[in-house]
DNA sequence: ACTTATTTCATATACAATATATGCAAAATT
DNA sequence: AATTTTGCATATATTGTATATGAAATAAGT
């Protein structure tokens, strides 16, 4: 997959990076099972500091969504989170997008319509759990 | 409406001020024309310091949700906001949750359920634009 | 017109977060 | 055991956050 960073966001670069990979899982352009690039590599790739991709790859895997190991490096292996916190953390999300949407004129269902033409544009397959 | 403020979280305070000010318009909490307090009174409220406070207004007056006077403080003005870029942004913020949330194992039906949810739970209001 | 009161805004500083450069540690392979 | 290749640790510079303080703006009162 094809990393895109904006070196003028206010989005941190790590954050831009940890996002990109995991919108890459979620539409199958990254297999579970596949492996990232070292963090030699996407830097280099990326132009960016290999310590800048290390802390997008600790925290893919602090969230969960790859294995990391010394030798081999970053393995896209997804956990599901049926927790309560990781629930209310997303329901918190919702509503502030929800709230905001609202209030800039984008009502009920034009919100839904446009989750709706997300599922189907972005094409999210169903991505298994890993299996330890 | 009353302002919670975790001192121990990663989000910037700033940030925490300026989310709950944008629920609390969209709850009804806060109505068109409505004065924030001012920002010694809120900071003084908040037990944090003046600029932080003005920092939030800042910015939720270049968002339009509020205007500013010198006078009179802050008033609670939201302004609609049809732009293209608005909306862009607003999918590419969605696409991420929706890609997170598939990945952590809930579905779109589910998905869709928990943002129904929320439409009822949070009790948005419809909120008139505010009009010059 | 001038003064007062009350508000936001500007400036400066300390601390935390981000991004980087470099070398060390771990672990499989040779 | 040595080599290779990987992530990780440490240190530093820059930028963002949070704060303290005083200046500027502006309506109301005298």
């Amino acid at each position: 997959m094809k990393i895109k960073l904006d070196m003028s966001s206010s989005i941190p670069i790590y954050v831009q990076l940890r996002n990109q990979i995991v919108m890459g899982i979620a539409k199958g352009e990254l297999q579970v099972g596949d492996y990232l690039p070292t963090v030699r590599q996407m830097a280099q790739d990326s132009g960016i500091n290999v310590m800048t991709v290390n802390k997008a790859y600790s925290i893919l895997k602090s969230e969960g969504f790859i294995e990391i190991d010394r030798r081999f490096g970053a393995k896209i292996c997804p956990r599901k989170d049926s927790s309560f916190e990781f629930r209310e953390k997303l329901e918190e999300e919702l509503s502030l997008i929800i709230a905001e949407s609202e209030l800039k004129g984008i009502d009920k269902n034009d919100f839904f319509e446009m989750c709706k033409s997300i599922y189907d544009r972005i094409n999210i397959v169903s991505v298994k759990g890993c299996e330890v």
